[in-house]
DNA sequence: ACGAGCGCCTGTCGGC
DNA sequence: TGCCGACAGGCGCTCG
């Protein structure tokens, strides 16, 4: 589910709360209960348990699709992965069926880490610098730039959809955003990084960020039963729409396979290399 | 260095 | 209705 807009949506609920919710801000934790034991990275259940008792939330922040949950003396760093969300809710609400981390606070609520499939991933650090040290550049950090980015591409010779998927390259971007930003800068998915003109290198850097910041707008995407958040989905231009007209040309998108990812392309807009 | 294949999990959907 | 395969917003690990 989650790519870069999915999350800084969660990291705004939890940070503001909403209608059903408090602001989890200055909330002491109580205690935790590790309800699927894989879920904990690190540490060990027993030291997590030790050390997170007691700690206040002093601030929820992002990193690529990490969301941070700072606490007093450590950061509690969450990966939803393929399905997983947050719940802020009361504790006297039932216990859902795929709760897999739960953090019981002193007050009457609770977060939840609910996670259908499992894949997510919870880590418990005092070095949430070190942790996050091999992430590529926040897109839409004032500090990148495209200077920067043309950089990152030239040092490399990979498909463009393999680079943007790549954390270490560039920071938030999942199967949705890859193939938006690539559409809108009318660019196919296999063309190569160090292929690129520098206009086409400054189209690229603009789509990423327009396409994230229009989605971030709408609280991202829901396209399934999944996730049931956001409203972006209505505004895809390729992303699940195989035989589709394109928005701007008519011609139906494509579905082609890349990093045994389903691909959407528009095959007049969006030319292959060569 | 790069890309392809597979595994990890649970659930939905469509075809027969 | 039931079964079965394909597929799903991610990522780490292998192997050529």
């Amino acid at each position: 589910m989650p790519e870069l807009p999915e999350v800084e949506t969660f990291r705004r609920y939890l940070l503001q709360g909403n209608s059903g919710a408090p602001s989890i801000l200055g909330k002491k934790i109580l205690n935790a209960d590790l309800l699927w034991e894989g879920t904990l990275a690190s540490p060990t259940p027993q030291e997590f348990n030790e050390r997170i008792q007691g700690q206040f939330v002093t601030g929820v922040g992002r990193r690529g699709k990490n969301l941070i949950i700072q606490l007093a003396k450590d950061a509690l760093i969450i990966h939803l992965r393929m399905s997983g969300e947050i719940i802020v809710e009361e504790k006297t609400n039932p216990l859902g069926k795929h709760y897999r981390l739960i953090l019981n606070f002193t007050d009457p609520y609770r977060l939840a880490f609910n996670n259908i499939r499992k894949f997510g991933r919870v880590w418990l650090t005092s070095d949430q610098e070190d942790f996050l040290a091999n992430l590529g550049p926040e897109p839409l950090s004032d500090d990148f730039t495209p200077e920067q980015f043309q950089e990152i591409l030239g040092s490399r010779s990979r498909g463009l959809k393999y680079f943007l998927l790549d954390q270490e390259m560039i920071a938030g971007l999942g199967n949705i955003y890859t193939d938006e930003a690539l559409h809108r800068a009318n660019l196919h998915p296999a063309t190569k990084t160090d292929s690129l003109a520098s206009r086409e290198v400054h189209k690229l850097w603009i789509s990423i960020r327009e396409v994230l910041l229009e989605a971030i707008q709408n609280q991202g995407s829901s396209i399934d039963w999944m996730y049931q958040g956001g409203d972006y989905q209505k505004y895809l231009s390729v992303y699940n729409l195989e035989g589709e007209p394109c928005k701007n040309c008519q011609s139906p998108i494509k579905r082609i396979k890349i990093a045994q990812r389903s691909t959407y392309f528009c095959p007049n807009c969006q030319m292959p290399p060569g």
